[in-house]
DNA sequence: AGGCCTTGTCCCATGTTTGTAAAAGGTCTA
DNA sequence: TAGACCTTTTACAAACATGGGACAAGGCCT
């Protein structure tokens, strides 16, 4: 039983949102309390869940929660996959804030000071879904965090300390997305020899909200290990992190790999330095959102 | 039997909040002296750890109250308590359960299916504390699936998988821990070309659990970020992790270097080769448990 | 274009939950 | 007998929830 907090936790859901859908679509029922606090179980959750995800897909509101009331969409399954896709503009206008957080993070940051860095970020994930704090808010802040740390404003025990508390709040993300689909894997890490590995992970939870398989193997994986991998397993698809100019040869040589390790096989790769890695590698583009729903495409 | 301060000690409960939960969820029902004084046992000690860790990881006290007086959670047993102790003389798991459960997450590991590892680590971190729980279940489940690498059964895929799914969850616990005291920092992390974080990471968290103002600063942190970081904020303890044989010498180097560079800074290690690091340097136990208490009195 | 509907989000006054503290007094031990 | 420890009752602030109206942005129909 969770409260409507923990609620829109689970689900990604803003609490307005649900006691709008609720009380609009009448999409859930929490039994209440005596006091008449909603308490969510976790057939609500899944219900909820199921909804958001039609939504983010293009349906309006109104027909996804019908579908769901109706019994046509089965909360927790892939009958989304027959789901009209309308093409998403994405592209929100920067939040105002988001500007004034990316200055007091590298503030916490300079400062060493945990407590204020995690603050920070949640109210930097605050300013809207995952995928535009991601795009809007997160991104530019770690560019900025990069340049501070280059002119010695944030010393490297900060950067640590900061890509950590990141790294926590992405974890946690990516935990929450978790999906039940148990279909081809999706394998996203960095090539061997690369560290930074905040974008892949961001990446990773993205698409895993979107329903997807994600396997996220991290930073300095060898070649090898990415060839044994996609053969031993049903992998669709290996998406490699190319963030530094650093990462380019290995990330290539991996792509190379991959292409020539198994038939059928999709290569992606994304990051600042991803462009032409190779002949075959889908290059996916720079935001979030956008890159999450091509590999969506590329799982078909 | 335990006297209310006692117990509040024992389940790191504050008194007065000891009597709100027993009079209004009624979670215990201590036996009262002939003058009323509440006693508690084994069983209440029990109910009542089980309780803090359920709203520790953010279950509302009611919902936490309601699940254990009904039995859908059961209070972690004294049993793991000791089968930590056990496995720290033993380096395998124990307690019957955490033995299967260390079993399953290899097979989890073996066969690539983060869904099931993230269930499995769900439970493992289930059977007790958070401290009880790494120290019997989570530290022999790393050694096991370390073996598991080495003799092949778990590719360096499924390792990294697994690694990251540890550490998000650990993460999570080291955010739930978020402590509000800005006294002196604790520094945690491993020296230059160490890798293997999560029982720094595992041990970073206990000593937040425990109120302590840690910085987490991670893998690979370079000998003279250490000491610029001493320096330049008010560090009381640098604690340095040292998992392998390979992290001795630049540990050793790490160390040394910083009990020259302030004065009266503590300098701790910890990890399964940190023995006679550099003389001065304090040798944290084994157990997280108890490292983490070790911890506390330094800070003092 | 204009008007209308849909939808996410915000506001606001009000109510609940929960940790913690204070007051006033009883019990135990050195 | 002092001082540490305990008792109950009462109180209070912060965090969280409530409903429902309001509003802006955007899609759709005329």
């Amino acid at each position: 039983m969770f409260t409507i907090k923990q609620a829109s936790a689970r689900t990604g859901v803003p609490v307005a949102s649900l006691r709008a859908w609720e009380r609009r679509y009448g999409v859930v029922a929490p039994r209440r309390t005596e006091s008449g606090y909603r308490m969510y179980d976790e057939q609500a959750i899944a219900a909820l869940s199921a909804m958001r995800r039609l939504v983010d897909e293009g349906w309006t509101p109104a027909t996804a929660a019908a579908a769901i009331t109706s019994g046509e969409v089965e909360p927790g399954t892939e009958s989304l996959q027959q789901a009209a896709r309308l093409a998403q503009a994405f592209q929100g206008p920067v939040h105002p804030e988001a500007e004034s957080l990316a200055e007091a993070f590298i503030e916490a940051a300079a400062a060493v000071d945990v407590a204020a860095m995690e603050s920070v970020i949640e109210r930097g994930f605050a300013l809207g879904t995952f995928e535009t704090a991601v795009d809007a808010w997160l991104m530019p802040t770690l560019r900025a965090l990069g340049d501070a740390w280059a002119d010695g404003t944030v010393d490297v025990v900060g950067e640590h300390a900061a890509s950590y508390a990141i790294m926590r709040r992405l974890g946690q993300a990516f935990a929450a997305a978790s999906s039940l689909t148990s279909g081809p894997r999706v394998l996203v890490g960095l090539p061997s020899g690369s560290h930074h590995e905040l974008g892949a992970l961001a990446f990773a939870t993205a698409a895993r909200r979107r329903g997807l398989a994600v396997v996220y193997v991290g930073a300095d994986l060898p070649v090898e290990s990415w060839r044994r991998a996609i053969r031993a397993f049903p992998t669709k698809i290996a998406v490699l992190a190319v963030p530094t100019a650093a990462d380019r040869p290995k990330a290539a040589e991996t792509a190379e790999a991959l292409l020539h390790s198994a038939p059928g096989i999709v290569v992606a790769a994304g990051g600042s330095h991803a462009d032409d890695l190779a002949p075959g590698v889908v290059r996916l583009p720079h935001s979030i959102a956008e890159a999450a729903r091509v590999m969506e495409e590329l799982e078909r």
